[in-house]
Order: C-alpha cells, then structure tokens, then sequence
DNA sequence: TCAAAAGTGTTTGCCATACACCCATGT
DNA sequence: ACATGGGTGTATGGCAAACACTTTTGA
C-alpha cells in the first residue's frame, strides 16, 4: 500500500442477493452462517474481498465459495459502511443482486467450511438475517419491484419455456398486487420480445397453456435502442 | 480490527460529483490537486475516509474540506472498486452526486492544502480527470440525466424564484434535447407541484415572466404517496 | 360432466405529441 | 416600431385500465 496512510485502512467485503422463483414462489438463496459471530444465524452470501481482485470477480469467487453457483451475472446496486455494522470492526460492504433461472435443479452447497448450508428462502418466511442484512435484502427487493416494470428482467427467472400465466404470476408476486390477464397478455405481446412456441404445458389437469421462450434477438433490437418499455 | 484477517486490508475514499447550474449552463464541482499522483489535475472532490466515521458523514467532511460547502445531502449511486484506479494501491471509492442551487455566490475554496482550488466547471467543457474520475463522472450523469424524467430534482438546482423557460433550460440542458415550450408547461403545471408568484422577472428588456415556486407540500402529497412521475 | 385454467375484444379516458400565432415590455 | 422572449389551445394517436364469457382438457 505504499505511500497511503495505514489510519485509513479498512475492510471491505460483497454481499450477494441471489433471487429465484420456483413452485410459485419467489425466494432468495441464503446460508446458515458456520463461524462467529452470527454463527448458526442466516445471512447473505458474502465474504470479505481480496487485494488482488476486482470486486465484480470477489463477488463471484465467494457466491461460488458459498453456494456452488458459477457464472452469475451480478449487478451492484448499493454499497453499506454504517460504523457498527459489523461487530468486529469496520466493513464496507458493495452489495450485489441477481436474478437466476432454477430449472428444477436447485441444490446449493457451499464449498468451504464457512456456511453450515446454503438454502432457497421464500421471501415471505425471511427471517431476521445476520448483520445489517435484512436491510440488505430491503433495499434490493426495492430495487428489482422498480426495476422490473421497465426493463423485462422477469424472464432471467423463469424456465426457458414458460406460459403467459406463469409470466403474469411473477409479476404479480414482484409487484405485489394482482394484474387483469387481459391486459397483461396484451401488453406483453406488444413488446414484441416473447417467441410463441408449437408446444403445449404438459402434466396439467386442465387445459394446456401454449409455451413461449424470450426472444433475445428481438429484444437487443427495440431496447438497446429504446432504452426502456416507458421511457421513451 | 480484533479477529479480522489483516490481509484484506484496504483502504477506501469517497468522490462526490456537485451538479449546479448557472448563466444557463450546467456545471459539476471540480478540485485541482495540489498533492501527488496526478498534481495539477482536475479531479471531483473525493479522499480517504476515516475507519471512525460513516460514509455519508465522510462524504460531508470531505465535500467541505475540499471546497467550503456544508450541509449538502448527497445520494450514493456506485462504488468504483477496479484493481487498477488508484496508482499506488487499492482503493476502492464510494461515489455520490448531489445538486444544488448556487444563488449567484458560487464562490468556492479549500479550507486545507490538497486542493489548490475549487472551481465550477461547465459540463461541456470538461477536461480530462485524475484518475478514474471522467468514469465516475459519466455515470452520475447518466444517473441523472435518467432520474429527471421521473422525480422533480431539477428545482434543486435552481434559484427559490424561477420561471418556467428557465426550467425548461434546465431540461433541455440535463436531456440535451430541445422540448416544446407549450408541452412542457403544460405537463408542468398539471403536475401541481409549482406555486405561482405574485411576482415577475426583473430587469430585463423583453416581456417579463412570471415567477413560480417549487412546492414541496404539494410535492409531498402527490409524490411520497404515488412515488414518480411517470410510473402509476 | 365438472373443475380448472386458457384464451380472447371493446370501450373509455388520459396523456404525449405536433404545431403557430399574438402579447407585453424595454430600448 | 421593433426585437425579444412570454404566453396560450386544439387535434390526433396510442396506451392503460376496466370489464366477463367461452373454450379446452384431464380426471
């Protein structure tokens, strides 16, 4: 650290916010912390960053260390440094999200003896998380609700074929409120970004609803450009 | 720093970008170094912060320190934390931006010896930055730039008594696109956050305007409660 | 045949846009 | 009287919201 003062010095860490949807359900990926302090409470994925790496390849070095989970991309969305947010001493800590397709196959594991378990919490039975983490997660469920009604990044959560129905129940889980069918049919196939596939839902006791995969082609194509659904 | 592993170390510093606006033109806050590496550069204001004092109050300090202006709320928008941004070690920065009105007096100077001065420099003018600074400046604009269309934060940067040409300046100088006058106050107006003045410009030589008011109350109601502008 | 969800159109009001001329004032 | 910006209205198209019934399928 050559000629900085070492008064200065602190410790930094990422913290990830990993959301999933799966049986209906949005959940985040949490784990049960295996070392003090906060041992056995559940937190956020997250460690302390490194000298020698970027903070981008800390935070997927340790959401890999944590969960088994490789190659996510991640956004940082807010960076937390209140004084006694850590209760060995100063922490920084840059706060990543990311929204990830379950496919079914959902098992985590960590890696390193640091994380007990590495589990898929439904947002709805949160429970209190270790450190400032609660706060952590509020502010990027915050972040995602806002995002999503103006950039389609619902479709990062869901398999890669998926009825309307299913697309619709995503956003009215993110959004909270309850959305008229209709509508949201109409307006999703507007934007022009969903493929209609020649497949069926299969397995269901009732009607089955067509398929459709996101099309990322036609999406670059008006978004890139239009930067967003409302704005123009 | 108790139990937490030395190596990891780092040492982190605050950058704030000041928007103003002035003479018609938008102008960001810029310090010129007087200390090594880049001495004699134009840098935003922005140093170490202390292990004993939150980010935000750092922030406050160091914008004071560094150009004599106190009691700014600024909003965080990124952390910049790539191995290579600072030459002589890692250090990892934690950006604000904030906009103020400048009132005429937009006199500023360093009260210690790391700037030589303080200056307010026009957007379009912008030279070339210490370190990764043009990077961080880009972004806080982006940022704004975005944010103008669904929150009213351009009164921040105007004088308490404005007309409505010179709000829609200000627009059009953030967008950099031209607005239709008749448009733009009648969207305005609708919105029922400006109150309008008994009073009109003084002391020019063409028809003299009215004067209106941002009105926060009115502001309060419409918008803590429905969240923006253009969003439901 | 019943239960469950799929699928489908129209109407209405609002908001964004485009567009051009007269008014008030100071010099 | 002239130059300069201040101030004003209307028509159009598109998007969002409200709203209910028929169809398909498996059990």
């Amino acid at each position: 650290m050559e000629n900085l003062p070492l008064q200065f010095e602190s410790i930094f860490s990422v913290d990830c916010v990993i959301f999933g949807f799966d049986e209906g359900e949005l959940r985040i990926l949490l784990i049960e912390r295996n070392e003090e302090p906060f041992k056995g409470w559940f937190a956020l994925p997250g460690n302390l960053v490194d000298n020698t790496e970027s903070i981008e390849s800390a935070a997927e070095r340790i959401l890999y260390e944590l969960t088994g989970l490789k190659g996510i991309f991640m956004e940082q969305f807010y960076t937390f440094g209140a004084l006694g947010r850590h209760p060995l001493g100063r922490v920084i800590t840059v706060a990543y999200y990311a929204m990830i397709r379950l496919n079914g196959q959902k098992d985590v594991k960590p890696v390193t003896d640091y994380a007990r378990q590495a589990v898929w919490m439904p947002v709805k039975d949160m429970p209190e998380l270790a450190f400032d983490h609660s706060r952590i997660f509020r502010k990027s469920f915050e972040k995602i609700k806002n995002k999503i009604s103006y950039q389609p990044i619902a479709f990062e959560l869901l398999p890669e074929k998926f009825t309307l129905t299913q697309l619709q129940n995503l956003y009215e889980v993110i959004l909270d409120k309850k959305l008229d069918k209709r509508n949201f049919r109409k307006k999703m196939l507007a934007y022009d970004i969903l493929k209609e596939l020649d497949e069926k839902q299969k397995g269901v006791s009732y009607r089955a609803a067509k398929l459709y995969k996101f099309d990322k082609r036609k999406y670059a194509k008006h978004f890139n450009k239009e930067l967003s659904f409302s704005k123009e």
